[in-house]
DNA sequence: CACCCTCGAGTTCA
DNA sequence: CTCGAGGGTG
């Protein structure tokens, strides 16, 4: 189970949450004062501090941003608001945040203390990122619909409302009150977003950020002014709006129950509902608040496929004598509490770009950035690709940028937020020199975009990635040798305790070997190496204090001998030869049997092997030709390595063809039950099928167990036949045509 | 030669 | 997941 959804503490954001009211509730001092007095105890520059100040907590902190802050109510003091104003019958209130399930739970137990109730039953709802509009209907016809405003006053857009098409001017049914508020929220739908800044774009029209700028960007259009064709444009956006109500504001819930039989919160929709508002079939009715929260981390994990952009979820309570009994701060009415989720996209600071070396000696620059909670985790690294993406992206160290996950996992950075820009930010400059070893960066090839370290054999970098290749799952699979154990073996504290000075000794080490090391301890916050008193402190990962060898020593010494006689495939992708991955190596694999044999081959009979072409035999042969490649393969051999295929009938012989799954690709997604994704793969291929990694029209069926992402949709998309668990059990053991 | 598809590599966090 | 690049096809 995933707490994803409900981090536990926030110390950060809790600090910001406490600037953010503090700097709110002097500027709305100050701006209060400026308007009654015409005068201020401030200076300009000093209040126009504040609200940048507000405004950049509000960047870094979206789930912060309230619509009645002073940044999103119309500005500065010299503002005059472009549509008319309207005071609303009673004031809008916003709603009080929540960001954990604990502060949800003490919510809660507030509300049932005060309510004096043991069993209060909890309404839900989605909470719309859009704006909030108040409607005023007189009799049943509407009078004005008002953007939120200060909360008090808030500016006239009926005729833009109108326009929308899908607000009743008159309410249906009869008996309407007197005067009734409506309170609801105006979006944008996402699915009409992008094609809106196409268009937009098109007709030289601004492109706006996200679907809620676009709501409000729509909805506060005036038509004076505008050619034919800009009006056209204009309606068709407003005919794009959306609204979805969600309360009453006027007219007292004690009037309501004389006139009609309403007594709970979710009544109230069905009464909207039932004069031609449009209302949200998102609501839900629990009866505690241990569902609620439930229900929110559930949704949490999955949100989306709603017409609306959602920033989380708002939690009601369902009775509405209790509202009454429990009423509202100034701010905010105490039977109802917004619960934030973590905002999908957040804006970071972008504290410096480093460069990596990986196992092939690529130079890797990533953004390292001030953390920052993003879809549910923190992140403050981030890969940049290389140095052409850097400079696409637009991206200066010292920028604010926007920071996201990919497919919800992989964190990316998508741009700069120039506006945040004070001049001090500097240009990344790719360094002409390898970070680790100081050995002059070049093009594998001519033309090529990514740099390389040359310096194969002792790069540090290079040789600690190739030994924690070799232990990786795709390669050996050797427990207890990772990241931690790959870097002990190859750059403890102190050189002369390295037991490897390249991958050849990997299956000569011995206790001997491992006990003396001594590895800096990091620290987990900072990345960097603890030092207590000036000193550094070190730890020996394979020797207890009483000197035995801990676990860790014996079973990596177990679990290399082990991987002596893995497949041939797997000793093949060990070697880190040049785009021999999985793929090839099972294929060279397959087809010579023994390495012994593969280096034997010619480069043209290399180049025949299906999946191998010209530059991968190149590869090969150039492979083997290096003095200290050839080590490793003495030494491997000496250690007892396998280098072949027990039984295999040699080079060029006949593949057995056939299969069930002969000439069908599978690509697996999600968690397939009774497999595990390296099981599902070997289940394919053992059938004689190709097991995809990606979807595309050459894919026969996609086999997704629960957690399957793009890759279900692109196969949905795509029509491709999908099966759960049963279904590619039954593929695989009847073939394509039993489930067709 | 242009295209589509696939593979390899690097990467993040819990 | 994304990018770059190899392999294979039309």
């Amino acid at each position: 189970m995933s707490d994803a959804a409900l981090p536990e503490a926030r110390p950060d954001l809790d600090a910001a949450a406490d600037e953010v009211e503090r700097l709110i509730a002097r500027i709305v001092q100050l701006r209060d004062e400026y308007y009654e007095n015409n005068a201020s105890t401030v200076s300009d520059e000093d209040y126009d501090a504040m609200v940048r100040r507000l405004e950049q907590l509000e960047e870094q902190h979206p789930e912060l941003r309230t619509q009645d802050s002073p940044t999103q109510t119309v500005g500065g003091r010299a503002e005059t608001t472009m549509f008319a104003p309207v005071e609303h019958a009673e004031r809008m209130l916003s709603l009080d945040n929540v960001f954990s399930r604990e502060e949800l739970a003490a919510w809660a137990a507030r509300v049932e203390r005060d309510a004096g109730r043991a069993h209060v039953r909890y309404l839900t709802e989605l909470k719309i990122d859009g704006l909030a509009i108040n409607l005023r209907y007189e009799r049943g016809r509407l009078i004005t619909a008002a953007t939120r405003g200060d909360g008090v006053v808030g500016e006239d857009v009926t005729q833009n409302v109108l326009s929308m098409g899908t607000i009743p001017a008159q309410l249906t049914g009869n008996g309407h009150p007197d005067l009734v508020e409506i309170r609801g929220e105006i979006f944008f739908p996402v699915a009409a977003f992008d094609d809106l800044n196409a268009r937009q774009a098109a007709a030289g029209e601004r492109v706006f950020a996200n679907p809620r700028n676009a709501a409000s960007g729509s909805l506060r259009q005036k038509e004076e002014g505008k050619s034919p064709e800009r009006l056209a444009l204009m309606q068709e956006r407003l005919r794009l709006l959306r609204m979805l109500v969600h309360g009453i504001g006027a007219w007292p819930v004690r009037a309501i129950e004389r006139e009609t039989p309403v007594t709970a919160q979710s009544e109230v929709y069905e009464l909207l509902s039932e004069w031609g508002l449009p209302t949200s079939s998102h609501y839900r009715v629990f009866e505690s608040i241990d569902e609620v929260a439930e229900y929110i981390r559930r949704y949490g994990e999955n949100r989306g496929g709603v017409e609306h952009q959602i920033d989380g979820v708002v939690v009601k309570v369902d009775d509405l004598d209790l509202h009454l009994e429990l009423g509202a701060t100034s701010r905010a009415p105490r039977w109802a509490i917004a619960y934030k989720y973590p905002p999908e996209e957040v804006h970071t600071k972008l504290e410096n770009i480093v460069v990596s070396v990986g196992r092939t000696g690529r130079a890797t620059p990533f953004a390292v950035m001030t953390p920052a909670l993003v879809a549910g985790s923190t992140v403050r690294q981030a890969t940049l690709h290389n140095q052409q993406v850097v400079k696409q992206k637009g991206v200066l160290i010292g920028d604010t940028v926007v920071l996201r996950k990919a497919g919800d996992v992989i964190p990316e950075v998508l741009g700069p937020v120039v506006e945040l820009r004070d001049g001090t930010e500097r240009e990344f400059v790719m360094p002409t020199d390898c970070p680790e070893c100081g050995t002059p960066l070049a093009p594998a090839k001519e033309d090529d975009i990514d740099l390389r370290c040359p310096n194969a054999r002792s790069c540090p970098a290079q040789v600690r990635g190739r030994v924690e290749h070799i232990g990786s799952r795709g390669a050996l699979d050797i427990e207890a040798l990772g990241e931690v154990g790959a870097a002990a073996l190859t750059q403890p504290y102190l050189p002369e305790e390295a037991p490897l000075e390249t991958e050849a000794g990997l299956f000569e080490l011995t206790l001997d070997d491992l006990l003396p090391i001594r590895v800096r301890v990091h620290d987990p916050e900072t990345g960097m190496p603890r030092v207590v008193d000036g000193e550094t402190k070190l730890v020996a990962p394979y020797q207890k204090k009483n000197g035995e060898p801990t676990k860790g020593a014996t079973e990596l010494l177990a679990n290399l001998e082990k991987a002596k006689t893995q497949l041939l495939w797997r000793i093949l992708v060990a070697l880190s030869i040049r785009h021999v991955g999985p793929v090839a190596a099972r294929a060279l694999a397959a087809h010579f049997g023994s390495l012994h044999a593969i280096r034997a081959a010619g480069r043209d009979e290399l180049a025949s092997v299906p999946g191998v072409g010209p530059i991968i035999a190149d590869a090969l042969l150039d492979w083997f030709v290096v003095d200290w490649h050839q080590e490793i393969l003495d030494r491997w051999a000496a250690a007892g390595v396998q280098f072949e295929t027990p039984g295999h009938p040699g080079p060029g012989a006949a593949q057995v063809e056939g299969g069930i799954l002969s000439g069908i690709t599978v690509v697996p997604t999600g968690a397939l039950e009774g497999f595990s994704r390296e099981g599902a793969v070997e289940a394919i291929l053992a059938a004689g099928g190709k097991a995809g990694n990606s979807v595309s029209k050459k894919t026969d069926f996609v086999a997704a167990g629960p957690g399957a992402g793009s890759k279900l949709t692109k196969a949905e998309e795509l029509g491709v036949p999908i099966l759960d668990a049963d279904g590619f059990r039954r593929l695989l053991e009847e073939g394509p045509d039993a489930v067709r």
